[in-house]
DNA sequence: GCCTGGTTTGCAACCGGTTGCAAACGGGGC
DNA sequence: GCCCCGTTTGCAACCGGTTGCAAACCAGGC
């Protein structure tokens, strides 16, 4: 059994405030007080409890990590980033899975039932919904890599997809590329939505410039892959931009499959620079989402709200940066 | 503000214990009591408040989920099942990165703290002197991917690495390889050393066998890659047990960047079977880890404990399986 | 109508802390 | 030695629930 406050008050011979003040900085005690209290915690192995104490506090310093991402290995990277951070600055993530099978719903009244500090929503699929599902239990809430619009209904930290989209069509166009080719993840994933949207946007009206689009059944190797394997048996484009390097990846394997080479034959574009774009092998062309930077970003927003500033809901975008390796031919 | 307990009693015009106990399954209410605190409780959108029912019941729920391995891809799966099969019998994640910058004991600390359940500790390196600091305040203790020993400290989920080295050992000799190598991870980890144990001492004693072994950085594409170019300057084996899946991709692009080809020059065989070793232009043979195995028994061993049973630990080791892909000559 | 025994309900103490308030303390100035 | 004022300390109420215990209730049997 734990020692508990009262015991500490009763072998120093105080009360139970005194020491309760003792282990709350910036209450007023005695040096003699302070001493007395310590040796007595220290001899009973006293650790405060966290729960009690935020029963009367109302902080917990448990934060929701919210994901519905365990499958692309740069979550990893974030899960890795988020935690390091949050225990940086004091607080513990609880994390919550939204796989598909699991109703958000039930995961906003699980951490309310918590009374979570705060939520962190990391995943650029959840539509904007969820996180709104928690701002109106009156959560500070932060959606990383989250779709930037105008006025949005929590702080969003992320990357500005469009300009991506615009940044791949402007690295194409700049290598004589003119048949083109987008390949997305899921239709529906407003992330896909918005690449395509910035890449149409910057080719268009280029005179012999063209541009096709399909997209993957999701972000993963095999869909990446067997789209690929579709688009060369029907004729391919002179370069891809792929919603995403796993994607890119799986291109990669399907051309080479096909016997054909890389950059000579088809070029690839891809997005997120994970650290198996970088490996020799695969010397993936990319464009590098700064995950640090969202993910420091992201917290830093969040512990802004805790201290009771930033109220208003802002979008803060990232720029990419294009990584230039293997898999597009030289500048023209 | 969110409604209390003494806010739905009063509404219902019934005493707070009515009210926790409507809540409480198990607990003797009548039907007309029920179905009035119920709508009490709907009405004002009324949820119980967990940390405070934990104050009294000393259960929170709440379990430590404690890694230190946020590189190797086969753990994003990890984390992916451990969260999704504890939420699935109600317990929530507090998750802890424990890198090489936090003290173990700080985390260990914190996590009493916070009245954790239990604690699963997930990873293939971490002392085992770390989840016996948790068994000793008390707290129920799971180290998942760990080392099997005799009597072990606490309950140990994990494969038994000592019978991989010998199944790997068996699978090259029966492909007519002799000439061996051992490519491990880094020299400390327990689980490079097991595998090594038991590789070597199925190799021992062939007539005409022989075999050599080097340890890399980490376990890492980089490393692996790095120890297998200084391996081929200076004569190569002809076949090699990399200690891990990310090692043994790291050599492949190793030994194709000299221009030698796997499997005509250099055989590889890793271990995980993680999903990039399927693909297509990696082609990995390996010996698979039964991830969801280790995961599920894990969790199956933590409710137990947490059902008072389980006193005594026990090692729950699995079998390992060699998956046949590209990276070995067929058999002889 | 009364007694019996099983259910249902409320009271009040408790879980482990925090904190407003007022009393006790301590040091400086006279 | 006395008074004044800023610090330190303890009391007691409170945070949001749970639970042992005893009283109130209810149905059935006589």
């Amino acid at each position: 059994m734990a020692a508990t406050l009262k015991d500490v008050a009763a072998r120093a011979g105080v009360s139970t405030s005194a020491v309760s003040r003792t282990f709350t900085d910036g209450a007023s005690v005695s040096d003699r007080m302070r001493h007395k209290v310590e040796t007595a915690a220290r001899e009973l192995g006293y650790r405060p409890n966290a729960l009690a104490s935020s029963l009367t506090t109302g902080r917990t310093k448990l934060v929701g990590l919210v994901s519905d991402n365990f499958r692309n290995p740069i979550f990893l990277e974030v899960f890795d980033l988020f935690t390091r951070a949050l225990q940086d600055i004091g607080l513990r993530p609880l994390l919550v899975n939204l796989s598909q099978e699991t109703d958000p719903q039930q995961s906003v009244r699980m951490l309310t039932q918590y009374s979570v500090d705060g939520v962190v929503v990391a995943s650029s699929t959840l539509p904007p919904a969820f996180a709104e599902a928690f701002r109106d239990t009156g959560v500070p809430v932060v959606h990383a890599f989250g779709r930037s619009v105008g006025a949005p209904p929590v702080h969003v930290v992320g990357i500005n997809n469009i300009a991506c989209g615009r940044m791949a069509a402007q690295t194409l166009l700049a290598r004589g590329y003119r048949r083109i080719g987008f390949l997305g993840g899921p239709e529906g994933a407003t992330s896909t939505q918005d690449r395509l949207a910035g890449f149409g946007a910057k080719l268009s009206g280029r005179p012999g410039v063209t541009l096709s689009h399909s997209f993957a059944a999701a972000y993963s190797f095999d869909a990446g892959r067997d789209e690929m394997l579709r688009l060369l048996d029907q004729g391919p484009a002179e370069a891809y931009f792929c919603g995403d390097d796993v994607l890119s990846i799986g291109a990669l394997s399907a051309i080479r499959a096909r016997g054909l080479s890389v950059p000579g034959d088809v070029g690839i574009i891809g997005l997120n620079d994970m650290e198996m774009a970088g490996w020799h092998n695969i010397d993936l062309t990319t464009i590098r989402q700064p995950i640090a930077q969202i993910v420091d970003a992201s917290v830093a927003v969040m512990q802004a709200m805790l201290s009771g500033a930033g109220a208003t809901p802002e979008a803060r975008m990232f720029d990419c940066e294009v990584i230039e390796r293997g898999t597009l031919r030289a500048l023209a």
